[in-house]
DNA sequence: GACCTGCTGCGGCGTG
């Protein structure tokens, strides 16, 4: 044991220490190196490092170490996990750590035996692995018992913490950490945050720590990877013939042959992912591939794996990656990206260019695990082959060209920021709701102090608060009403939502049928995409037939079949970063060919290049199209839609689609005065513009908001109105002073 | 033009 650093380990409890040795290591990795000192000094912590580097037990073994001298009641540690998976995992590689330092270590998630966590709660001790929703629950149900259970606590380690940032869930975790801290009468109790590496970890430690984000302590784990294969793939899909066949083909999708050919080449025989895109794209892919099988007269090694599928049939792919010798490749959405333990795999294989280079890098740290392998990554990309009804869009073959650009970011190192809190106001509603159950009733002043003031919603000033409580009381929605002593109660409607499971999550989630065939649930359906009696589908990796539907239970019979369309799921997208649109201009008017490219992907770029020029796009922005316009911002999503519906506030008929806003019954030149005048004013009246955008409620208790405070939200969470004359003024073409140049009209 | 995540308490019944 002479070998081992003295630093880290010589600083470790004995226990601890003897528990290392009983695992054999030789030595301790550097992220747990780093994190010993950081920990054992005390005060808030982000650990991050690339998975399966150790960041658990970089945590874990200087925690156990504070520990060692103190025997307190109550809990010592609580660990939040965002997947009860991962909590599984990991009460499975702490156990017999905790048992050597004689702690006790409790599981607690939906799945776990009631019995078992009030077992737990009657005599609290130890470590916790809990999900924010469990947390959650334990706050509103036993709100006295707080101080009790969490009075002692000595650390809460956040593990993705990554998952949580900016996004509803994350929201109401700082909210409950924060709820626990003022309950249990302690000024702050020390978070340690386990990351995957983010471009910039100050989020990170924002994150941590709302409001006192520098004073967290980074570690940073080196990167220990192998290196990186990586390909971008070019193929065309065929125009159809005619509209009728266009329609059809949108009605039954097929993957190109080509594609699905080079895909059975490349992924067969070995372990892999494949990242389709969507759940449809899964389930069309998994059945295409299992299609080759057939006929190659081999046994089926593609299985698809998304949210709808059952969780049997999930774990079933899981476990055949994991310990299964035959080769599998899973056909999967994002939920292979992180937490749950698959293995190694060789490579990984994508169709399209995904949503976010942070993702992409995800993705890329699932394979080259191995000693002495890289990460290998193919990403197919798929553009419309010239043909009737071609549009200007198809040329610009939009898709690769974005994909080159995601790859140019990632090998510079960088990844979206996580987006910046918005109000939330969704999520505050929930905690308002929760915080009258764990009290029995709050005056508003004090919610207000807790909530907004002490709490994560910073950008809820009190009167913003008595709005949004005023809507929450009014007659219709009934949420919350106010004793005649002033404190704030749980209204009518509130109990009825508070008192199912529900409850507690702070997500939507849509209301589904459940697939059935004999007596095994395949898994989910929306309710909204209508399937008939007789109709055939694809789903869960088979081809069936629909034989009942029962919309009062909520069920759908199946039986097999021989053929099948692809399930549809409505979803709407996500924003894409503006760094990746603007890298895809600078792709566009560049000349260099990316030495990743395979020949067709370097054909089709050097097409999208003379048409970008040709069109006239390295120096306008606007081009004509049909009766109409084409608007190239080169900006993220935001920046599109504002200034799309900047384009509806002035009585042009807009929309956006691809990388672009469509304008009709307009010229250039009328576009152009515009975008002048937008230049030289100040930024348009974002209510008035959030109004104009027809959005179904997004977030679980957008319903109950009124139109204005609905505004609000979409003003703060999906505009940057405050970035359009800037991006107005980049958009008036070098060429502007002469308007009525032919120039513009070639399109 | 997308994806994912989560769930208490209680009453009733069967089994050892």
């Amino acid at each position: 044991m002479t070998s081992l650093p003295p630093s880290g380990f010589d600083r470790l409890s004995e226990p601890v220490r003897k528990w290392i040795w009983r695992q054999g290591w030789t030595s301790l990795r550097d992220v747990q190196e780093k994190a010993i000192p950081a920990i054992l000094a005390g005060g808030d912590v982000v650990v991050s490092a690339r998975t399966a580097a150790g960041k658990t037990e970089a945590a874990f073994l200087p925690l156990l170490t504070r520990l060692a001298e103190r025997q307190t009641d109550g809990f010592s540690i609580l660990y939040v996990s965002p997947l009860k998976a991962l909590i599984n995992d990991q009460f499975r590689r702490l156990e017999s750590l905790c048992e050597t330092c004689g702690m006790l270590l409790h599981k607690w998630h939906g799945d776990v035996a009631a019995t078992a966590k009030s077992k737990a709660r009657k005599r609290p001790s130890g470590i916790v692995l809990i999900t924010p929703e469990s947390l959650e629950a334990l706050l509103v149900r036993r709100g006295g018992e707080v101080l009790r259970l969490f009075g002692n606590l000595d650390a809460v380690v956040i593990d993705e913490l990554h998952a949580f940032i900016g996004t509803e869930r994350g929201m109401q975790l700082q909210s409950i950490l924060n709820r626990i801290e003022v309950a249990a009468g302690r000024d702050r109790v020390d978070r340690i945050g386990l990351s995957a590496t983010l471009g910039d970890m100050r989020f990170a430690a924002e994150a941590l720590r709302p409001g006192g984000g520098t004073s967290v302590r980074l570690v940073e784990g080196i990167d220990e990877g192998n290196g990186l294969r990586l390909q971008i793939r070019g193929y065309l899909r065929p125009v159809p013939p005619d509209e009728e066949e266009e329609a059809e083909a949108k009605e039954r999708p097929q993957v190109p042959e080509a594609v699905a050919a080079d895909l059975f080449r490349f992924l067969r025989g070995r372990s892999n992912l494949l990242f389709a895109g969507s759940r449809t794209n899964v389930e069309l892919y998994a059945d295409a591939l299992r299609g080759l099988c057939e006929t190659a007269q081999l046994p089926n090694e593609f299985f698809p794996h998304h949210g709808n599928l059952s969780k049997a049939a999930r774990e079933e792919v899981e476990l055949r990656l994991r310990e299964d010798p035959r080769p599998t490749t899973a056909v999967a959405t994002t939920t292979l990206e992180l937490g749950v333990d698959i293995g190694d795999v060789e490579t990984v294989a994508q169709i399209g260019p995904g949503f976010s280079v942070a993702s992409l890098r995800q993705r890329l740290g699932r394979s080259g695990r191995r000693a002495g392998k890289p990460a290998v990554l193919r990403i197919f990309a798929i553009e419309r082959a010239a043909g009737r009804g071609q549009h200007p869009l198809d040329r610009l073959h939009l898709d690769l060209v974005q994909s080159i650009a995601m790859v140019e970011c990632l090998a510079d190192g960088w990844c979206e920021p996580p987006r910046p809190a918005g109000l939330h106001l969704s999520t505050l509603i929930h905690q308002i709701l929760a915080v009258i159950l764990q009290t029995g009733g709050i005056r508003p002043p004090i919610a207000w102090k807790l909530l907004c003031e002490r709490g994560p919603f910073r950008m809820i000033d009190r009167g913003l608060f008595a709005d949004l409580l005023r809507v929450m009381a009014s007659a219709e929605n009934r949420l919350v009403e106010q004793s005649p002593e002033g404190l704030l109660m749980i209204g009518e409607a509130g109990e009825k939502i508070a008192e199912s499971h529900e409850f507690y999550p702070v997500f939507a989630t849509e209301r589904e049928y459940r697939i059935v065939h004999e007596t095994r649930t395949l898994g989910t359906y929306p309710l909204d995409s209508t399937v008939a009696y007789g109709e055939t589908i694809i789903f869960a990796g088979r081809r069936w037939q629909v034989m009942e539907v029962d919309d009062r239970a909520r069920v759908i019979i199946v039986r097999s079949a021989k053929a099948g369309k692809p399930p549809y799921f409505s979803g709407v997208g996500g924003d894409i970063h503006d760094r990746i649109v603007e890298t895809m201009r600078k792709v566009l008017a560049s000349h260099d060919t990316p030495p990743y490219l395979d020949k067709i992907a370097t054909g089709l770029l050097e097409e999208a290049r003379a048409a970008f020029s040709g069109m006239g796009l390295a120096s306008d922005s606007c081009i004509a199209f049909g009766n109409g316009v084409l608007v190239f911002p080169w900006a993220g999503t935001k920046k599109l839609r504002t200034l799309t519906l900047a384009f509806q506030a002035r009585e042009f008929k807009a929309g956006h689609f691809g990388h672009a806003v469509e304008l009709q019954d307009c010229r250039p030149d009328a576009v152009y005065e515009l975008l002048a005048a937008m230049a030289a004013a100040p930024p348009p009246d974002g209510m008035a513009l959030a109004m104009r955008l027809v959005q179904p409620p997004l977030a679980k208790f957008d319903g109950f908001l009124s139109r204005e405070l609905m505004g609000l939200v979409t003003v703060s969470e999906r505009l940057e109105v405050g970035a359009l004359p800037l991006l107005a003024q980049k958009l008036q073409s070098p060429l502007s002073v002469d308007l009525n140049s032919s120039v513009r009209d070639r399109a």
